[in-house]
RNA sequence: GGAGAGGUGGCCGAGUGGUCGAAGGCGCUCCCCUGCUAAGGGAGUAAGGGGUUUGUAGCCUCUUCGAGGGUUCGAAUCCCUCCCUCUCCGCCA
């Protein structure tokens, strides 16, 4: 959500800002609705004061032993006036909120422009794609010459999308989800488990919804309950309707959690493999922030996400997203692509958001302000650190060996229970 | 699942259908007193929206006592529905 006073002091200003990621906002028809909603909103207040005015008088009458009878009697009708007056205000106050919920952040100036993600900036690219003396293999051949992965029982189970993990595969994907906590916590983040189920709510104020509600899973009883796309949903909404105080933050929090996605209008894209599932796990990484330090808390943990690769031995490269990928909450988002040899190109691996204030205005997420006492809007940034099942992906790939083996890099060996190598059962 | 109790400001806690955004306390801020400290005295201290305005100042105004409906001239207070917390029982990992 927007600040709706700039909202409604420089509407015209936020659409050219919105235009950069591609929004078309309509700044005069919103100026004339408030416009609208501004006369309602006095017409319906004046009437509220008036109402409030002579029941009090009226209760005053009745505490002085005064007959009270004329008093109501000249109230009669202001009652509907005033219904009728509040439900047109709520009529167009409801079509101004739809229009607010629906515009995404305001991007930062930083913010690369273009029209899709062939227009994202690279910034840099971090070690060298390995050079194969033998057939690369994708993930999927490799997980199932090991005798590790297996789709079709997924399937059977469930349906397209899903994969079974076994022996050592298996091992090493907790083995990655175990390592990244471990690394953020020896940086400072507190672990937390979360629920894996949200309600409405929490969905909402996030920004998931109402806008993308198709993307997600929906359980049928409770009906407003929500498998989570994200840990970001309940981690982040850890702080919905609180007011921290200041010398708390930045509060910076990592969870492993699975994480549910529909998929919705993505069918044939990445059909192949584990790439793209209705169900993965991820570490991610959320930092609540004073509005002053929420870049310097973006870039840090991009090196915490960066770290993790690093210490996989992955080939990667940091791309600052451009106005027509970033997504809807995001003011700035920095992506994490792994390289696939497979593929013979980068992949999304992480994507690191600041959010500035646009999700803490939908939670109600506040700090106490230090010098005036009241309360202001929180930052909050959101970041995979990484996520498991591409990490999974990018190791088999990556550290495949001739022999069909997969080589474990050395920072997951003590999580491998010493294993340096996978091989086939 | 059954029975009961309860949800009020940063926290604890009182609250009769009207003069209640709400006693009292804690905490916090400022001031006074005390040659440090402690103790004492005084004042202040909820949030959100709108209007006015150069203004996050002031002024005017509306809303908010778990959420949503209802009764009433008027609801923290009465009625209905829902949510959450706690206690006991049952069940269960």
């Amino acid at each position: 959500m927007l600040d709706p006073r700039l909202l409604r002091q420089d509407p015209h200003g936020v659409a050219e800002r919105l235009a950069r990621r591609g929004y078309a906002f309509d700044a005069t028809a919103y100026a004339a609705l408030d416009d609208q909603r501004k006369t309602l909103q006095t017409q319906a207040e004046e009437l509220q004061a008036e109402r409030n005015q002579r029941s009090k008088s009226i209760g005053k009458a009745k505490a002085a032993g005064d007959d009270i009878e004329p008093l109501k009697a000249a109230v009669a009708g202001l009652g509907e006036r005033l219904d009728a007056a509040k439900t047109e205000l709520e009529q167009v106050q409801a079509e101004l909120e739809a229009i607010q919920q629906d515009l995404p952040n305001l991007p930062d100036d930083a913010m690369p422009d273009g029209a899709d993600e062939s227009d994202n900036r690279v910034l840099r690219e971090v070690g060298t794609p390995r050079a194969f003396d033998f057939a690369v293999r994708d993930h999927v051949a490799v997980g199932e010459g090991l005798g590790g992965l297996d789709a079709p029982t997924a399937a059977r189970i469930t349906g397209a999308r899903f994969t079974v993990l076994s022996g050592g595969v298996a091992r090493l994907h907790r083995a990655l989800i175990a390592f990244m906590l471990d690394t953020h916590t020896g940086t400072g983040y507190t672990e937390v488990n979360v629920p894996y189920i949200v309600n409405a709510d929490a969905l909402y104020g996030t920004g998931q919804l109402p806008k993308f509600g198709d993307d997600l899973f929906r359980l049928v009883e409770p009906e407003d309950y929500y498998l989570i796309p994200t840990a970001e949903v309940p981690v982040s909404n850890m702080v919905a309707g609180e007011i921290i105080e200041p010398e708390r933050l930045p509060l910076r929090y990592v969870a492993h959690t699975p994480c549910f996605r529909a998929e919705a209008g993505a069918a044939g894209r990445d059909v192949r493999g584990m790439i793209r599932q209705h169900q993965f796990e991820k570490v991610e990484l959320i930092n609540i922030a004073h509005p002053d330090d929420s870049t310097a808390c973006h870039e840090a943990m991009l090196a915490s996400a960066e770290r993790v690769l690093a210490a996989l031995e992955l080939p990667y490269r940091v791309v600052d997203l451009c106005g027509g990928d970033i997504g809807f909450s995001a003011a700035r988002t920095f992506d994490l692509e792994v390289w696939l040899p497979s593929q013979e190109t980068y992949r999304e691996i992480s994507s690191i958001s600041n959010t500035r204030d646009f999700q803490a205005r939908r939670m109600g997420a506040r700090y106490r302000d230090a010098e005036t006492g009241k309360p202001r809007l929180l930052h909050t940034l959101n970041g995979s650190g990484v996520a498991a099942g591409r990490a999974l992906v990018a190791v088999l790939e990556n550290h495949q060996q001739a022999d069909g083996s997969v080589r474990v890099p050395d920072a997951l060996v003590p999580y491998m229970g010493g294993l340096r190598t996978i091989v086939a059962a």
